[in-house]
DNA sequence: TCTTTTCCTGACCGTATGGTCAAGCAAAAG
DNA sequence: CTTTTGCTTGACCATACGGTCAGGAAAAGA
């Protein structure tokens, strides 16, 4: 790296800085939650005295609030693989293994989700009543069509989201219990592959697109 | 209700104000995580004074602790329903029922039970590895008998267990998604039947057992 | 070089929290 | 009635936490 052996520029700096604070920050609201979680703590995971946090960012409510709105921007990500599917298969297959992929890669985040949504959503309840509610509105209006065109069983289009949801973000959020079941370790890149195709037969079979 | 009038005997004073803190505070601990949680805040829903709740519990942890505890035997309780059943179709679904049932009824506590597994179980670590360990390769065997028998189609028996978990236990912690999404209101009577149906229906087709 | 702007951080502060305690009170026990 | 045991609680304490600030270092600009 010679990011290393160079002097930073003013805005690498902030942007290097901003990023691992927002890491370190994800981290250790994943592992404690909100409540739990200490600015201290954070500052030690990212390396920095604890005033420096201060200074990029106000309170820790302002950095809880960054770390959450950045799991939405991956959320949404993943959101639109399900559209310009030609069917069911292909679509929620695609959103499946996004999914899926997001509860590998960014599981603290999903857990900051899962956690923001538990206790009632102080701080996203605008993205749920907005982009999310619109989002659904969308997606359930496709699912809808794939019903009427016969690409699939007549299920509840809420539900079946909800079902894609729970059993995505459960390999997350639920790692560690997973993990435990496994005999202590993580699931193996074979383990995750096994999972995913687990999940898609199950469902796609579930809604009668196979 | 005559305990209003005569005079409550040690014993009963006793379970019942052990019986109002467990429940304030499984409700506090829901709401606010172990960390976000405070005595005094659980005092105030239990009406009670805070040194009241040190008489009774030596500590947050040990109170987080027993509230957790309770939660398990619930789930324990549950997790009965599966076996003695003919085939899938019978012991899936009446597990499906009763878990949809926890997911309504005790809502707050598959919360603390979802937070305290997202946060690495620090209480219950030895539950998963024995209880539910064990449990669980029960389970497996008995799913797999069923698949051996021709009575479903051959999915991963984990991973099947993983997704009823997700599934069913996603109507309570994420409850509040759902409400938003359902334009405010909690689910009604007809709307948690339409759940469990949609739940029941799209997990036995993508398990080939109808 | 000199000035300005941005970044850095040790020391500090007020508050909220988990927990303690002593004194009082009420119900059993004798 | 007296004693003992268990229940109640306001006041208190030490600590940990989020947040502030002043003063210095370092980069950018003139």
């Amino acid at each position: 790296m010679s990011d290393a052996v160079r002097p930073l520029r003013r805005n690498e700096i902030r942007a290097q800085n901003e990023q691992l604070i927002l890491q370190a920050a994800e981290k250790v609201f994943a592992e404690a939650g909100f409540g739990g979680a200490t600015m201290q703590l954070i500052a030690d995971v990212a390396g920095l005295p604890k005033a420096n946090l201060h200074y990029y960012f106000t309170s820790k409510e302002e950095l809880y609030r960054k770390v959450v709105q950045n799991i939405f921007e991956i959320w949404l990500h993943a959101a639109g693989s399900m559209d310009h599917a030609p069917g069911p298969v292909e679509g929620i297959g695609a959103y499946i293994d996004a999914k899926m992929e997001i509860s590998r890669r960014h599981a603290d985040g999903s857990k900051v989700w899962a956690s923001e949504v538990m206790h009632g959503a102080p701080v996203i309840q605008d993205y749920l009543e907005t982009t999310l509610r619109d989002w659904t509105q969308g997606r359930v209006a496709l699912i809808q069509r794939w019903i009427d065109e016969g690409r699939m069983a007549a299920v509840n289009p809420e539900h079946l989201l909800y079902m894609l949801w729970a059993t995505t973000q459960h390999y997350a959020d639920f790692g560690h219990q997973i993990e435990t079941l496994n005999g202590g370790a993580p699931l193996s890149d074979a383990q995750w592959r096994a999972a995913k195709t687990s999940v898609k037969t199950m469902i796609l079979r579930g809604i009668g697109a196979v």
